[in-house]
Order: structure tokens, then sequence, then C-alpha cells
DNA sequence: TATAAAAGTTAGAGGTGTCTAACAAATAAT
DNA sequence: ATTATTTGTTAGACACCTCTAACTTTTATA
């Protein structure tokens, strides 16, 4: 089989490698590296087999690995994590925006959907999706060139009342919450307008499709955020190579 | 992993095993087994491999096997192998309509997505095509319950003046040949009208778009089509199972 | 029908990715 | 600073899918 990648053919594990290696530290405060066993049990895998693979990517010079210190991962292996980094989230929003999949279904069948290889594949995916900055998680998708785009992302609570943010993500997963924020009206990427701050009972007004509502500060703490136009935050960007 | 599927987990080489035993018998002249090499050298794999595959299949109860004699799938193999087949041409469908892919690019890339194992996704996929029933190739898609309804497949050259039928496939896949039929302004999914006959020099005229052409029968021979109306022709359903 | 050819099988081996069990190094705690 | 704990490594084994080489059965042919 041939396939349209530049670079040389991963395997399935391998991939999942790279991308446990990108997401443990460069999407995990920054971080540099990681340790055998943090990312054995990223991966539900005995250290023992991490190491292995550690090694194997090494001599394939993807990822920077000495005996018993933290890894990373090398700039061409930090290519390759962003790629399926890219599809996964792709193929995330095509099955939330297109397929009709729920928010908490989009994962499972994306884990799988990245590993097509075909840098065609997701630039027409892209293309089709008319380039989305974020996936249904609210999680920034890399452009075709691997540059990802970090916007101001704040927590509802922080932001100026006055301003316009749009919602990219949640921080508490519960089912609860969920449902509450479902009530509320409020989801993924709807704009969100700070109506006004109430400091005694730390009550937040917002506006949402033209409706006011009010939440507490520990709701509006975990919904996170985006807000482009925050004078004086400019976007940050990771990871341009260029 | 979890994922959405009503029988045992199969390897992706399992899948492949499956696939090439449904195209060696049902797809390939109604045959019912299909011989050890032969489904090797589809494969590109040696007979010694595909015969202990072929072992470990009938061990899943997927496949008929013994000893030096023919093979052929179970029911419950000719299900799998359906649903591979449905998501193949589902896919290919999708690559070609939505995506932009050229005739000749989506196998490659289908071969691959067939493989992602999950019911809600190829039937949440069919639903977005609106439950096409040909992949761009003009083969049959089978349905969310495996039934594949065979139309009066035949080809142009057969077919009878005065009748419209729709181009489902090609015979000859040369570039000379595509090029050709590019030009005359046919394609795949195209209605097509038998004008005339001419049976001193056998050529026939057809009209496309409303644009009368004439073309040669061994031309009219590689376009196949089908004609869903033809008198006494009635669609043949396959695999029903029900 | 006896033999040659084709088709199919078995045994033994190798690569990948996983494991367990035993060991070594680095870090934390007393 | 010595010991205990955590972290990381190595060796040996196994399942999966593949191969080659040698063998057996079936089929075709002379």
């Amino acid at each position: 089989m041939l396939f349209t990648y530049l670079y040389a053919m991963l395997s399935y594990t391998e991939e999942n490698y790279l991308k446990s290696l990108f997401h443990l530290t460069v999407e995990k405060n920054d971080r540099e590296e990681t340790g055998t066993n943090e990312l054995a049990a990223h991966l539900f895998v005995k250290p023992a087999t991490a190491n292995d693979m550690l090694k194997k990517l090494k001599e394939k010079k993807l990822v920077n690995y000495e005996k018993y210190s933290k890894s990373s991962l090398t700039k061409q292996g930090m290519m390759q994590a962003i790629e399926i980094v890219r599809r996964h989230r792709l193929w995330e929003t095509f099955l939330f925006d297109k397929l009709g999949f729920s928010w908490d279904e989009v994962h499972e069948v994306a884990e799988q959907l990245e590993h097509i290889q075909s840098k065609k594949l997701s630039d027409k995916l892209d293309k089709f999706l008319d380039y989305p900055a974020y996936d249904p998680h609210g999680d920034v998708i890399p452009d075709a060139k691997g540059v990802m785009k970090q916007p101001a992302k704040k927590s509802l609570a922080e932001e100026m009342p006055g301003h316009t943010c749009t919602i990219i993500a949640v921080k508490d997963n519960s089912s609860a919450f969920l449902q509450y924020v479902n009530k509320t009206g409020l989801a993924l990427n709807k704009k969100v307008k700070i109506v006004s701050r109430e400091l005694y009972d730390d009550l937040l007004e917002i506006e949402v499709d033209g409706k006011k509502i009010t939440v507490s500060r520990r709701f509006a703490e975990n919904i996170i955020v985006a807000c482009k136009r925050c004078p004086g935050e400019i976007n940050k960007i990771k990871f341009p190579f260029t």
C-alpha cells in the first residue's frame, strides 16, 4: 500500500506513543519531558513496554531518550504528533458537526480515525469543515502546517463585564454539570456576553442568545472561554517550525 | 477500547481475509468457495500464511474450512464481510461526493477507513450521504441490514433503444478509456438515453445531459449501466438473512 | 493408470508489541 | 548519609502475522 505521507510510515502503536508524549508534555502545563512510567500509565501498558518503544522511537529519531532520564519528542516527532492530533480533532469535528454524534461519543471513534494516514485526506477534510479552529471539546486544531493558534483562554469567571467571548470547553465533565450547562442554554461555540458581576454574593449575569441568566462563581469557573479580542492578549502561536 | 460492535472484535488482518473471501466468492461469478492459493494471491501473502488464518477463522466460526478443500464464509462471516464492504463503499462515496477526491484516489484511503469499527458510524455516515445505493465505482452498497439490492446490470451495448439507464461502472480502467469517457460528457450516475442503434456499423446514438453523441460498440460494451425499470428484470436481492 | 503438476499443509523461524519477574538507578525520607 | 521508596531497565516469554522450506494430497496429463 502506498500512502501519501511525508515521513516514514508509523505503526498504529507508534502513533499512539507519539500522541501520548505530545499530550504529556506540551499540552500539560507546558512541560518539556515525561517519564517512562507516566507514559506507560497514559497508554495503559506496563513500563517495560513503554521503555522498549522509547528505544525504538529514539532509533527512528522521533524521541529524545536517555537511560534513566525523562523523554521528549524531537522536532520530527513533534511534527508527526501534531499531525495525529490534527487528524483526531478534525474527525471529532466531523463526527459532531456533520454526523450528529454527541459530545461524549466522538472521542472513541476519533481514536480510530486519527490513524488514517493520508495528508490529502486531512487537508480535504479540513477544507470540507471550513477550517475549524476548535474541536467539539474546545481544543485547538493545528492547521495544515502544524501551527496551533492558542487563544487567550480563561474561565468565564475571569472575564470582564462588557466583553463577549466564546465557550470553547468545560472543565467539569460530570453529567450533573453538563446537564446544568444544557439547561442554561449554554453550549460549545456559543457567544456569551458578560452583563455584570455581583461582588457581594459572587454571581455573574450573562447573556446568551439574547437571554439573560445568572450563574454562580463555581459554575463560571468551569466554563472555559476564548476572548480573541481582549486588549493586550495576543494569540500565542505554538510550534510554528518556520 | 470499547466499540459499538455486535460481534467479537476482529483484527485489521482478519477483516481483510473476510473481505477477500467475500470478493472471491459471491462477487466473482457467484461462486461459493475459494481455494487457499487464490485467497493468498488476492491478499499478497504466501499460501502458508493464508492457511494459518483459515484455520484461525474456522475456529472463530467465520469460515468453513476443511483440509485440502475449498473454503467459504459462514453466515456469521458473511455478515461481517458485508459490513466491511459496506463501510468501504460508504467511505468511497464520502470521499468522492463530499471531499472531492478523484475516482482513482478513493480506493486506497477507503482501504484504511473500512476498518473503523463502529456500527453507529457507518449508519450515521449512510444517513449523511442520504443512503446511496452505489459507490463511485458503481458497486452496490449493502444497507444497514446487509441487504444488497442488485440492479439489472448490463453493458450500454445491450440496452434497448428508448430506454434510459444510469451509468454505474466502467469495465475498462485504462486512462485512455477514462479520458475518452470524460470527453464524451459521460460520468458515473449520469442518466443515458439510448436514442438509436445503427446495425450496419454497430454505432450507438445516446443522449446525455440533452446532448446527443455517437459511440462505438466497443466503447458501449465497457460502460456498465443499471436499468431499474427494465420490464421483466426484477432487482435481485442478495444475502438478506431474514 | 501411472506420473507429473498444481494445490494445499506443516514445521520452524522472525519481527512487533505485549507481558512478568528480577534487577539497577535515582529520588525521597528518616 | 544511609535507607527506603519510587522510577526505570533488562531478560525471557508469548500471541499475532508473516515467511521459507519441506512435505502431502488432489488434480490433470501423458
